[in-house]
DNA sequence: TACTGAATTGCAATCGATTGCAATGGCGAC
DNA sequence: GTCGCCATTGCAATCGATTGCAATTCAGTA
């Protein structure tokens, strides 16, 4: 304790350790008291307009600015939104999919437009439940989750503790939380449809159907193939993770043993990428020998050879849409699930007219 | 005012909105003091060791979580450290490039492990000197930048302001800063040595040289090229943007008009893949006729065809290296720029001999 | 001159924690 | 029996803001 309180406008000659500058401080400067200062910074009709203007300006001139820890405590106010990216422990893998990370940035465009501030941290997917952590110290008040992984029990447990939150991922039966998320059952539709009007009928299912968000992506590839007459053959699915670093290896496997397939469809563009990698180490090539549809649509997708053939996921609308249900749910609204439109957007690795 | 505080452990029929729980509800369950609790919970000698596992226990079964905001306006502490990433407001793109979105990953996992808290916020890059603002404000202790951009100056104005601030990015001449980065000339230098040694000679440069860090590595082009007794050739250098929806233009255009070329030093993967398909669009052959070398090393650049050869940046490091770099300023220590080893991993795009 | 009311301003309580210091109570020693 | 010491515990001030209410000033009016 006991700390020498240095006044700040007049910096000692040794230490030019700073205090920062408070409104008593301001207050002492203008003559005035504390109350007053903060009324006039809060442009209060109860202060002389002339006084108003003066301390306004010195508190300006001064670069003061306010103590927030100390504003929301009194005010019993927080505006900070917890992010929250579930990590694998198992295989200390942090998460790499370029499309978690530019949710995250959307999701901060958003919150900074609304004014609110963003507190980005990440949580073993398999204890999900933590995440409830920034609401329950006070640091947030809301969390937004990215992606269900495999604790869909976990977020209802949440959701009946009242605890404010948005998961982004696909909507599930017996949801008891609030999702956002791409239409993933027409994603996975799209698709594979997309691949069968190519002619393609051995088509293969490349993500982890225990993740919800794939789960509901293989009942759309299902439901084409069905359309088709078709049956999907376990043999064509193949439960490859997101994370690269594991996938790399799942998948080339697959594509060594497994070749009585014509096309594939992968649940995210990083792993279409590999794909399309362990075909050409087997002298198949994209689109001819296999087409291709990959997930996400990331910038990537474009860039690679062949560009890459994916579903659409709404990216920049998906930050707004995670805020605004958050949001909506602080102000007490009742926020069901919502799903947002997805498209194919062609390019060459499964084109519109084979070549 | 005047909200009836309604005894959360005993909620009322009608309003379900839960009070968050603190000290005083504990103390009065325990039938101790605040003051005890406070003790108790901070493990405190001075509390009796039979009383402190009471309370303990107590605070655990109701799921009592501390109030930070008050915690550390007493204290006068706080882990929270703002990391910004700055954005071109011009175009309005916001940073997509993966690598960027990669190191912030790498911040929040150093963050994390330290205890701290990590706040995320864009800026826009003309006005760097707007990311004080998070320190001003008392929410963050220190800030960690993303990037130098065009604005050096306003960094120096920064540091000269006292701001504990760490910036990854390039050594510069006349630098009050801290700056993180990789070893940018020696990145340039190894990249263009590695092209020299194939018998190339014509070496484009691509990449915006008012970026410090795009200017470093054009340094090590330079030498590289003087070592061999070339010169740089004005005609043969790009200023190309990171932002892919910028650049693509750019580098089309370029490849269109200058065929005088047999090889690419590109200063991101992103960059270098936007190349490639350029190259491939006038009909000219990676490693054949271009040998192309990328920068970063992100996930991507293996699972391109061809397989990106690139300057390895040592991302997962690059977190715990900035973030050690704040703390040490915190604690007083004079940090100095730090610069952390680069290697070239060989892949196809300039394999180590030509097939 | 005394009174009324409006316009300003300041005092002091408050938000939820921490902690120096005082108060309490039990115990052994003289 | 009294004193003193030690182990516990609680009181109250404090962190930096906000705000209800009281206090002050001053002009206008009777």
């Amino acid at each position: 304790m006991a700390k020498s309180k240095s006044s700040p406008q007049a910096p000692e000659g040794g230490a030019t350790e700073q205090r920062r500058l408070q409104m008593v401080d301001i207050a002492r400067l203008a003559g005035v008291s504390v109350s007053t200062v903060s009324r006039a910074l809060n442009g209060s009709e109860l202060v002389n307009a002339e006084t108003r203007q003066r301390v306004a300006e010195l508190a300006r001139s001064l670069n003061y600015s306010i103590n927030f820890g100390a504003r929301n405590l009194r005010l019993q106010e927080n505006k900070t939104v917890a992010v929250v990216v579930p990590f694998d422990a198992k295989s200390r893998q942090h998460i790499s999919d370029p499309f978690f990370l530019s949710i995250v940035g959307s999701i901060a465009d958003a919150l900074t437009d609304r004014g609110y501030d963003m507190l980005l941290s990440r949580v073993d997917a398999e204890h999900l439940d933590l995440a409830s952590h920034w609401f329950d110290s006070g640091k947030a008040i809301g969390v937004i989750l990215i992606g269900q992984w495999r604790h869909h029990d976990q977020l209802n447990e949440m959701a009946a503790r009242k605890l404010p939150l948005v998961v982004w991922g696909g909507e599930m039966p017996q949801q008891l939380y609030c999702s956002v998320g791409g239409d993933n059952v027409l994603g996975g539709l799209l698709a594979t449809r997309h691949l069968l009007t190519l002619g393609r009928k051995r088509i293969a299912f490349i993500g982890d159907a225990q993740l919800p968000e794939v789960w509901l992506r293989r009942q759309g590839y299902v439901q084409a193939l069905s359309e088709a007459g078709l049956q999907a053959d376990p043999a064509l699915e193949l439960a490859a993770p997101f994370e690269p670093s594991v996938a790399t290896a799942i998948v080339r496997d697959f594509c060594v043993a497994q070749r009585d397939f014509d096309a594939v469809v992968c649940c995210s563009d990083v792993l279409a990428l590999l794909t399309m990698q362990a075909l050409r180490n087997v002298g198949r090539s994209v689109p001819r020998d296999v087409a291709l549809v990959g997930y996400d649509d990331m910038p990537l997708a474009a860039y690679c050879d062949p560009p890459l053939t994916t579903v659409h996921q709404p990216v920049a609308e998906a930050g707004a849409e995670l805020v605004e249900a958050l949001l909506g749910q602080l102000r007490g609204e009742r926020a069901g699930p919502r799903t947002m439109p997805v498209y194919l957007k062609l390019r060459q690795s499964a084109p519109d007219v084979l070549p």
